[in-house]
Formats: C-alpha cells, sequence, structure tokens
DNA sequence: CGAAAAAGCCAAAGCGCTTTGGAAGGCTCT
DNA sequence: AGAGCCTTCCAAAGCGCTTTGGCTTTTTCG
C-alpha cells in the first residue's frame, strides 16, 4: 500500500493525503480525518526510502564505532547503550553503528554526513581538542558529545557528570578522615573525563597543603588487569599510600585482589573509593567490603542523550549548551581513618 | 556531483555510467575504465538513499535490541559487536540497532523488514523454539543466529559453540579427579545456551554413574551477585558440592567472594570452572586463584556472524547451514582432586 | 556474402515520497 | 459588484539511482 494507492481509493491527490498525514496546515480538517482513518484502516506506512529521497532525513542516530584488533570496546557502552535504547524506542528511532578504524575515524564521518545517513551523532569518550568534534562541527550535522573536550573556540551542546567534582568530594573525604597519602588510579589520561578526574583530587589536596606525587598517579584502560597492576605498584612502595580513589569498578575489582594478596585489608591499611557507572552486573554494595563509590548512572545518560539528540532534530533544541550532572558520593565500609 | 552530472561529463547515459559503476558485462572494458576513473577522480559516491529507493537494498545489516526498564543488555554484547565491527569495517557494513519493547520485539521485526530498513538481521540469545527465529523465517529477511534453537521444522543458519561439549568436558574432568559432587551454575535456561550447558553436564555425571541433583543446578542472569548467591546456597548445604561449573566468569567472581566469605579456599574445598567469553577486561588467569575455563572467543564469533550475513545478502551462503566451534577446555589452579 | 547473434549504448520508466507553483471556489470588504 | 484574500485542493516536478526494452553497430558463421 503506497501513497498513489492510497490517495486513489480515497480521490484526492497525493499532495493532499501526504499533507494531511505529516500535519500540514492548508488541508481541511475533515478531510484529514478521512485521511488518516483510511491510512490507519489500511495499514498504509510511508516507505522511508522514499521519503530518505525526498527529504534528507533519515530518522536514524549515528555512532561512529572505532574498532581495530587492539581496540576494544569499552563495557560501559553496552549501557549507556540500554539507556540510549529506552528512549529511543518509545520514538521509533534507530541507531546507527559505523564502524570505523579507530585511526581513522575522520573518513566514516565523512561519508555518513555525505550519505545523509543519520540526521545526527552523538561522540563519546572525547579527549581535550577532540578532531571529531572540529570535525562534526564543521560538517554542519547535529550532534551531542557524551562527556567534555577543552580548548574549542566554539560551544557544543554535550552532557558530562561532574567528574571534577566527584572526585574532589572523594578526595577530600580521604584527608578528612586524616589520609595523607592519596593515590590516583585513572582511566586513560588522554581522555577529559581522566583529566578532569584527576584535576578534582588534586584540588583536593591542595587546598590541605598536601599534594598529589608523580607516581601516585596511575593511568591506563580500565580493566581488572591494570588496576591490580597499578595497585600493586603503588602498594609495594616506601612511601605507599593509605588511601587510593579509583575510576572504575573494574579496575577496584583487581584492586582489591591485590590488597589481598599483600596480605593487607580494607579499610585496614588502605581505603577505597571507585566511580560506579551502574552496572547491573557489577554492584559496589557486593564487594568483599562495600565499596564507596562516586556514582552516576551511565544509562541515565544514555536516555538523556537520545532525549536531546531528538530534540536536535527536531530544531526544539537550538543552543549548543552543555549539561553536567552532579555525581553522589556514597560512603560505605571500605573508607575509614588513615591508619 | 551525481550520476547525471557525472554521465553529462562523459557524453554517456546513466545507464551505461551506472553498468559501468557496478560491474555489468554489457559494458566496453574501455569505457569502463574511462568511467571508473572519472568517478574516483570527481569523488563520486552513488546516493545511497536513492539507490535504496530503486534496488529495496540498504547495505546495513539489523539487530533488535530488546530494551526496557527491568531489561539490562548483556555485557557479552558489546564483545560480539567488537568482532561484528571488525568485520564490517572493511566492508562498508553498517549495523542498524533498532530498540523494542523486550515484550514485544515482533512488531519491530514487522517494521525493519517492511521499511527494507536493512539487508539481513541476525538474532542473538535464542530459546528453544524461539518465536523470532520462526518470524524473520516466515518474513523472508536473510538471518543468521548467534546461538542456537531447538524444536523447529525447519533449518536456519546459525552459529553456535559447542556448549554441551564444553561443559561436558568440564563436569568429566572434575568427576575424573574423583569429584562425586557436582554443581552448575548457570544462566538464564530459558535460553538455549544454558539448557545445552546442562545436558552437557548432566551427561558426564551419568557416564559415570552420578546425578546433577535438582538443588545443585541454579540458573540466573549472569551477575556477580547471582553468582553469589548461588554459591551460597550451595555451599552452606550439607551435602555441599565439591566442584562447581560456572557459564560465566561474571558469576565466577561472586562464587569466588562466596567461597572466601565462608572461610572455604579453591581449590582445596571447591574446585571451579567457568566459560570464559573472552573479556579483555577481566581474564581468568588473574582471578586470586587462576580459574579454568572452558574458553570461546565471542568477538571472533561477532566476526565470524558479519562475514557470513555478508555472505548471505550477496547469495553467496545459500543453504541454512549451522557452525558449531569447538570450545577449549583450559585448566589452571582452581581445580584439584575431591577432599 | 548475408543472416543471425553479440556487443555496446541509450531513452525513459520506474522506485514512493515531498514540495513547488498554481487554481478554483468561497469569503470579506469597500 | 468587483477586487482581493483565504481556504482547500491538485498536477507535476523533483530526489538520484536502477532497470527495462530497444536501437545501432560490429562480429560470427554456415
Amino acid at each position: 500500500m503506497n501513497l498513489k494507492q492510497l490517495s486513489h481509493m480515497l480521490s484526492l491527490s497525493q499532495t493532499t493525503v501526504s499533507r494531511a498525514l505529516n500535519g500540514y496546515p492548508e488541508v481541511n480538517e475533515e478531510t484529514r480525518r478521512r485521511v488518516m482513518d483510511a491510512a490507519k484502516r489500511h495499514g498504509y506506512r510511508p516507505n522511508p526510502s522514499a521519503r530518505r529521497l525526498a527529504t534528507g532525513k533519515s530518522g536514524m542516530i549515528g555512532y561512529v564505532l572505532p574498532t581495530g584488533n587492539a581496540v576494544d570496546i569499552d563495557p560501559h557502552f553496552v549501557e549507556f547503550l540500554s539507556g540510549l535504547g529506552d528512549y529511543a524506542r518509545s520514538h521509533e528511532l534507530d541507531l546507527v553503528l559505523s564502524p570505523a578504524d579507530a585511526d581513522d575515524q575522520e573518513t566514516t564521518y565523512r561519508r555518513i554526513v555525505a550519505n545523509r545517513q543519520v540526521d545526527a551523532v552523538y561522540i563519546s569518550s572525547p579527549r581535550p581538542a577532540d578532531r571529531r568534534l572540529a570535525l562534526v562541527n564543521t560538517l554542519g550535522i547535529p550532534f551531542i558529545v557524551h562527556g567534555r573536550s577543552e580548548g574549542f573556540e566554539f560551544d557544543y551542546p554535550y552532557l558530562d557528570i561532574d567528574n571534577e567534582g566527584a572526585f574532589h568530594e572523594a578526595a577530600r573525604l580521604l584527608v578528612q578522615l586524616g589520609h595523607q597519602r592519596l593515590a590516583l588510579i585513572n582511566g586513560d589520561d588522554r581522555e577529559t573525563f581522566a583529566i578532569h578526574r584527576e584535576r578534582g583530587v588534586r584540588r583536593a589536596l591542595v587546598a590541605s597543603g598536601l599534594a598529589l606525587g608523580e607516581r601516585h598517579i596511575c593511568s591506563a584502560t580500565m580493566t581488572e588487569e591494570n588496576g591490580y597492576r597499578a595497585a600493586r605498584r603503588l602498594l609495594e612502595e616506601s612511601e605507599a599510600p593509605t588511601a587510593i580513589v579509583c575510576s572504575s569498578l573494574i579496575m577496584a575489582l583487581g584492586v582489591v585482589r591485590a590488597v589481598r594478596d599483600l596480605g593487607l585489608t580494607i579499610p585496614g591499611d588502605l581505603s577505597l573509593v571507585a566511580h560506579d557507572d551502574v552496572f547491573p552486573w557489577l554492584r559496589p554494595e557486593n564487594f568483599p567490603v562495600p565499596l564507596s563509590t562516586t556514582r552516576s548512572s551511565i544509562r541515565l545518560a544514555g536516555a538523556r542523550v537520545a532525549e536531546r539528540l531528538a530534540a536536535r532534530i527536531s530544531g526544539l533544541e537550538e543552543r549548543a549548551r552543555g549539561e553536567v550532572w552532579p555525581v553522589d558520593l556514597v560512603v560505605r565500609g571500605s573508607v575509614a581513618g588513615a591508619p
């Protein structure tokens, strides 16, 4: 059933039927009703391919997925996706994942824009002066950044959590508990979120006349193994930290293991706070010692990004405003006074 | 730059240019070269929307993503996606994720087929007599199942690992080590993979005159917490098992924690084998006691599924054949003779 | 050598929608 | 009453590609 047939059986022109269906004003309300009704009765659904060709809009949002042999997709991605899906589902928005060589995403961005494959894109894990950002900005496709970049002239729309504030709070708590030697086990420090977190910790320490020693800061991909390694390195030093702030629950697993291997205890010998993105399959309260966390649901962020993307597409959101979510500090058993 | 312009500047018809570009035989080789050359020089790229409208092919593969408030996307998904992306990238294949209400995926399948949004789909986590399978089969869209269903009249193309064989091997090893009371901590037992795994364990036990007691089998979503709960329940029984086979590394985390909480040791009091889908961020050799596993890279499976989907689309793969991958049993420190 | 077949190209008709540029009819207003 | 203005609809022209059917020209072969 296509427009032609439908309009024919209504003895109307395609123009009118199309307009009636798409809510244009220049059609009589009664006619509109008739059309709507017939459309529903015959299960008419406009052919998206045709509509796309005519309008250039696809009704889909895009994400360029960095891939490669040595490239692993972040497990956070799937939670973010859950949230995105939650919103997208109710709006019949589809998501197009365009896999790209991690070292050359530009080609892919150009392709999906040139091909008008999607109406908007989102960008995640941005770095300072991230080239993708500059690119999509000049390409002129609506976008939203999940996270933040730095060092751009122009404003851009983003959704981020207050990483600096969260880690500032966490570090401040530890300092208040008397800890003098803090360490930070961070994610990849080329990414902005990691930079902000470090900044937060630094700021808290400086405020109390302390400092974050060069060797008390580790940064690596957020795997269990890297958490373990970092923790071992830190804890075997002479000036071992008495408290660690850690960028992810997965790394925290490794930290806990290292602590055990060294015959230490939490929070007796070491206080630990980690950031929790809220995975359904790994919860901080279920750690051997319930883990204090800075918590922010990445899933909710996904839903919000989808919502704002939809708003940008439909022109409801004009300004390139940033949105920063506060982060909860949840104190559990893994922190205590300095030994 | 579109076809019209290009053909005009070559003084050829659109027909010929189109055919030259798409490798049709009825065009002179020299002409083809000229066309190809000009196309490249001017950076001509056929407009996919137009091509879609004309051919009905989209050059994309689809996946219906079950979502909902209480629905969590499996973390395995992201690894599978990595693999899929690895292949898709080199073939300019995009992946469309269509979020659907987990309880009504049919509508979404019908929509993406009716709209010709994608050329093929894949289905994951199938259950016996899975309705999605029957649906896509009748809808006539090319598809591949990652995993297996059961109880269908028709053949369908799938890629699965030998879950039954793997768990049979694992259980057999434990039996050979003298274990008499085995337990299985399984994933959601409505899914085929879980059924197969249980079958494997059962078969190994029966072969030695043993049995898998009703209460020695747990099944739940594969989270750390569920692993913990199951393990506690099992180990606090009077007839506690001396060996556990576990369906996932994430659950195994919980098992290890439970063992610790109860003051037991691995492998002294309990032998443990888990299935490892090969996550980059959580490796069995890094468990407190290196974990014995049945190993199969879900990422490789993703790549293979993409490859076969492409083959199906282009008509290279005709028959609905199943492909079953063997699984490695990797023995590490977490197994020992029965106490 | 002439008929039949093959090679190489083209014009035009789709694909199914949106949108432009009217046009007809009824209304208001002077 | 006639100019001017809404209201409501329509025919037709895109969007940019593929594909059908047909038309020359060249090659093949008895």
